[in-house]
DNA sequence: TTTGGATAGTTGCACAAACAACTATATGTC
DNA sequence: GACATATAGTTGTTTGTGCAACTATCCAAA
């Protein structure tokens, strides 16, 4: 019978989320102080076709674990902001490829850098290997309820 | 020198948060699913409401990690759903005291009862140790970003 | 080939978050 | 007491999220 092993006390901080809040809102002040006029949210979609260009907004959901208006309006504003175009797809007219531009090619570097310093200092701590654990559990926590 | 210890592709779910989106969306639809006309961050005011009714605004924006026009307006819509009630304080007329309604009070044992299965379920395959190193790093993280 | 169901994306609406600018009240100092 | 400063809360704007309803396109079965 699981784990009845959370008191009411402990259950807050799991749900709201407060530490990847803390983080979201730390890295988005980098990036402002920056001069970067993006948001977090719109960097999390740059970041998925960083690894890989022109994926289709549906791919984009599934990545970045958002519903289809989410990523529309994410990928409208991400225009607007000249950072990426949709190309519609040739063998399928429903889908939209999404392609970064030469802009965006160009923050890859020195927004993962800056996240990457954003995780040092939140996690510079913690042991390793208590990171790992950490990491697992939340994996596993997702892959219970997605 | 701290942990570089990150590889690229392992920073994105922790400063996205999706365990937490997951965990949240879960309790969503069950507060959904009961009938129960209230969001998580209406339920993130209650809860702390439950452990002390009578804050002010300004305890329950460091409570919940939220700034002051969020609780401003979380207690607006509290307040349209007859859930909490704005009381100014004798002593500072600055402030307002916010107090739980009948309504919200009986809310308290089923909502809890609702959060605790979803946080059954979200860590129904995980050993308690692990659980506890998880809420712990988590809270390192807090506390060096907030 | 038509038709019915699935899939991709968009739009409208309500709610929430972050930031800046604002009002009102309190407090400490001269 | 007067003034500067700090604190509590509100309002406006932009952005994002979740849901439902919608359009367009694709595909498979009759």
């Amino acid at each position: 019978m699981s784990n009845n092993h959370f008191k009411k006390g402990e259950l807050y901080s799991f749900i709201t989320g407060k530490a990847s809040t803390a983080i979201a809102r730390r890295l988005q002040k980098k990036f402002n102080a920056a001069g970067l006029n993006i948001t977090i949210e719109q960097w999390s979609v740059l970041y998925h076709l960083w690894k890989e260009d022109g994926r289709s907004q549906q791919q984009l959901c599934n990545a970045t674990f958002r519903d289809k208006p989410s990523i529309t309006r994410l990928v409208d504003n991400l225009e607007k902001l000249n950072l990426v175009k949709r190309v519609a797809s040739e063998s399928d007219r429903r889908i939209n490829l999404i392609y970064l531009t030469k802009q965006a090619q160009k923050l890859e570097e020195e927004t993962m850098q800056i996240a990457d310093d954003t995780l040092n200092e939140a996690l510079k701590t913690v042991p390793p290997e208590r990171i790992d654990v950490c990491k697992e559990v939340l994996q596993i926590v997702y892959d219970n309820l997605k």
